[in-house]
DNA sequence: TATGAATGAGCCTTCATTCAT
DNA sequence: CATGAATGAAGGCTCATTCAT
């Protein structure tokens, strides 16, 4: 198998990359303290320790940031992707990615990132996009996952799979939101998200 | 019972509450076309046809508008925790909520506004405060009314009613924001919607 | 006879203008110590003891500068187009608008700020607009004054008036110029300017 | 006589020397478009085809553009004084480098570049004494052609010849400037430049 | 030579807010 | 109550130039 036509990248391109990398974590991080409009340019610079101008070489504009932020947030989401398709009971897979994809959406700056990300995406066409194309590949997945359950007998079919995915998961954000402004135990609302959503899923007739 | 003890307004105090409000839609329409961060306070003088000076005659600062939409938003609620309150059939009664709340929610400028109050609820937390109270009043009374609907037979009880109630409020909100961002047909979602939401809630067993 | 129909100007609007006036003078005065792009809104804002913001007050962004600055040098050629008109000998009235005139353009600021607004008309046609405004409305004023020369038998006609009206300021203005970039004496270059254009009217046959 | 006592320039001097005038080329090519001070030096060697790195090996700097700038006009200029030198009668000479020379600096890049030039010369000495040279020299050929020409009796004496050269030159380019920033015929615009000119010029009495 | 990432002062402009009128 | 001129810090971004590779 050939692979690699491209030319390999130079030791300078590899090391700009990181550099990349590196300013935009920055920048994010300045996000998650600050919020997107608080933060200046100079705060990211600041931050990633390099000069304002040195930004430009790396990003056009402070819009690209936030695009940068979006394509974090999808390679964030990609591992439960891959977990969603794993073999196995079907409750027993949600069961864990519920889990798992709690913790992570329930964390405080990353619902806080999203709620920033949300509220720009209303406004640019470009950042709506990527963001709903992540979204979109982690509810086919789930939606998979739903008719393997249903096929195996374990929960009920009920309406299209993939709307039900899509608000599963509209479910588990928003609550994590609301939990990230609030003070609740994330512990037990995830307790009481379970049963919503078992209840939401149904259990099969011969049980 | 009691009310007004305190002296009733004159003349003056109503015509400066009435500008109050010209002044506040002016600040949320701006909200509206270029969001919070966006908007300068020129933009609303502007657009309520009042002096920049004048703004602060009526709003201490920038922040207020923010807490003055957040209000404006409890008032929009406000009448849906009525119509949940009302005698009935609990089904029927939920039915027509969640219609006309998800007309009002997947509105494209509510949307934004949410979003944006969303984001900055984030940071602030008195407007967190606000917008949680009234999220709040909105899942108890959806509450009682899955109490209703439990007594009544009509649904088979399952987990902590107030829980489950924001779970439901969740899943309409956040399937709004989905909506605003994408163009589906609204209408078409909300009948998904409505075949998830009563999966959830599930139908007595005795039916 | 029924003038000011228009509102006597408020005295706030008085003092709007005078401080617009005493901006744009400090605008101008670095436009000739450093140059147009030289110079920053920070240093006219020094200038005029006036904070930055407050420039914008006054005039919409930076290129209004330009645009005052071609106007005030309207003005400043105003009185020239009256001298032009007197009544009496051509030739001695021409004699002295050529003194007038040539101390004025020899002036090595006012050659300097000529220079400024000539490079940049050349890319802005609104500034080229007002720059030839100007210059029209004086060389009409001297074809008028060639014309009543020729009737009074001082010069012998010889091309279209208004074209050599507008080849006799260029030749001083450019003479000018030189002027201001070299040391030459100004009072000898003027004398020699005077037989030189005396020379390109011709004298009349009848002399 | 002696020539190139220097050694004979390498091939990589040669080719280095290709390089900068390619280079120069591209800076001029910008300057026409954008004016001296909004061209960047980004711009240069994108449009030369170069890193920016490599524009500082042969430029020590942005002024030097344009130094390198007033040379190349310097180059232009000097083919005319080769023309106002051959032998032939000294009217026909000075038609022909008339209408030559109009053409040149009638052309809107040259105005361009000759106001841009201009304008930063008011401010730097060694750009002014660069190009008061070539004016220089050219005002020398064309004084030794008016004293040709009144030695061949065309025309009349009148003023010392150097000035009266200098003062013919003002008026040519003077007016072209104008011509740049109008849209008057061009052709037109030269037909009563001569006019003038001839009148300016006298005829002698002979005649 | 040739490259382009790195620098940080500087650019023009906008900001929320104040206050004399 | 109403006005809008005044403030000056901060906004995002560009600049000419340097230098390690």
């Amino acid at each position: 198998m050939i692979e690699n036509l491209a030319p390999a990248p130079s030791k300078r391109e590899i090391a700009s990359e990181k550099r990349r990398k590196h300013i935009l974590e920055a920048a994010i991080a300045c996000f998650i303290d600050k919020g997107f409009h608080q933060t200046g340019m100079r705060d990211i610079a600041a931050r990633a320790e390099v000069s304002i101008g040195n930004l430009y070489n790396h990003f056009p504009g402070k819009h690209d940031f936030l695009i940068g932020l979006a394509n974090m947030e999808g390679e964030m989401i990609a591992p439960f992707i891959e977990h969603l398709e794993v073999d196995g009971l079907a409750n027993e897979t949600f069961s864990a990615f519920l889990q798992d994809y709690w913790v992570i959406v329930s964390d405080k700056d990353v619902a806080i990132l999203t709620a920033e990300i949300t509220a720009e995406a209303m406004r640019m066409p470009d950042i709506a996009k990527q963001f709903l194309e992540v979204r979109r590949s982690l509810a086919l997945a789930l939606s998979s996952l739903l008719e393997k359950g249903i096929t195996q007998g374990i929960w009920r079919p009920s309406g299209d799979p993939l709307h039900t995915a899509n608000f599963i998961l509209d479910t588990i954000e928003c609550a994590a939101d609301r939990q990230a402004m609030d003070k609740t135990s994330a512990q037990a609302q995830l307790a009481h998200l379970e049963v919503f959503l078992s209840s939401s899923l149904g259990v099969s007739c011969n049980n």
